[in-house]
DNA sequence: CGCCAGGCCTGCACGC
DNA sequence: TGCGTGCAGGCCTGGC
């Protein structure tokens, strides 16, 4: 289940095996994702230079010479970069093969991701163009948080991880987040004064930013673009240690179901 | 066998 | 009215 720090460890690693390269063209192994992968896309993609490979969201965007593609993982996709002639797994669904004789290789057993062309603004693509705000831009900060929130009555929880008001911020993060910043989940958002918005931007860009540093998450399906497992034994304050005690005060961690999501949370630090 | 994991889209109901 | 909001269902497979 990649989240932003997955996705962007994702894209650091493969920019320098993609940036600048031209590509040759692309094998179509199952293109039933969440959107159709078009049978043409091999052609539209064929001869085109790869000039960048930026991020938004959790979503990957290689800028090419006539358009976008634009890569999500899903809940269980990786992308690697390979020899083309590497024989492809089970799961190995998509691969952009470069004129370098490499390929990059999507693997996705769940199939949730997307391989999408786009033309023109990609911003404006339907599947950015209603996207909230980068939290780890300059712009995501206490005020805004609290500006966002202000007509949601919902738990902060749930608006935290809705895509229209903040990019990125998935359900671990959500979790470690918001105990870092000692706010109960269930809070309704627009209960939070400015004091805890702010508290709650700082940990939100904390949390993201020390799981960048960190190399991306320990998450079961990730594997680094150079083929590493992306194990990095990280430790949650909170995420899946329901009944385990508390590492700040020792408290057993409560688990409980907030919009069909699993929320852990320490009943005595975020109260 | 059945359930769970969960990002993100869609469709629906509701209220101002 | 129409929009923002909130909620639930669906997609999919591996692991327990």
């Amino acid at each position: 289940m990649p989240e932003l720090p997955e996705v962007e460890v994702t894209r650091r690693g493969l920019e320098p095996h993609l940036a600048g390269r031209r590509i040759a063209g692309a094998v179509i192994r199952n293109g039933r994702l969440r959107h159709p992968i078009p049978n043409d896309l091999g052609a539209t993609l064929a001869g085109q230079r790869v000039k960048s490979v930026a991020r938004r969201g959790k979503y990957l965007l290689l800028e090419c010479e006539t358009g976008w593609l634009i890569l999500h993982l899903g809940m269980s996709g990786s992308l690697r970069v390979l020899p083309a002639a590497a024989p492809a797994e089970k799961h190995d669904h998509f691969d952009l093969v470069l004129e370098d004789g490499h390929c990059l290789r999507l693997r996705d057993p769940r199939r949730f991701g997307a391989v999408v062309w786009a033309t023109g603004d990609v911003f404006a693509h339907p599947l950015l163009a209603g996207l909230g705000v980068e939290p780890l831009d300059e712009a995501f900060d206490g005020k805004l948080l609290h500006a966002l929130t202000r007509k949601r009555q919902a738990a902060i929880k749930q608006v935290l991880m809705d895509g229209k008001l903040v990019v990125g911020v998935g359900n671990i993060y959500a979790n470690e987040a918001l105990f870092r910043a000692g706010i109960d989940p269930r809070t309704p958002a627009r209960k939070l004064g400015p004091k805890r918005c702010a508290r709650l931007a700082h940990t939100v860009r904390e949390t993201l930013e020390q799981s960048i540093a960190a190399g991306g998450s320990t998450l079961r399906d990730f594997v680094d673009p150079s083929g590493n497992p992306g194990y990095f034994p990280q430790q949650y304050f909170v995420y899946g240690r329901e009944g385990q005690p508390c590492r700040v005060c020792g408290t057993a961690i409560r688990a409980i179901r907030q919009g069909q999501r699993s929320t852990f949370y320490c009943p005595k630090c975020q109260s």
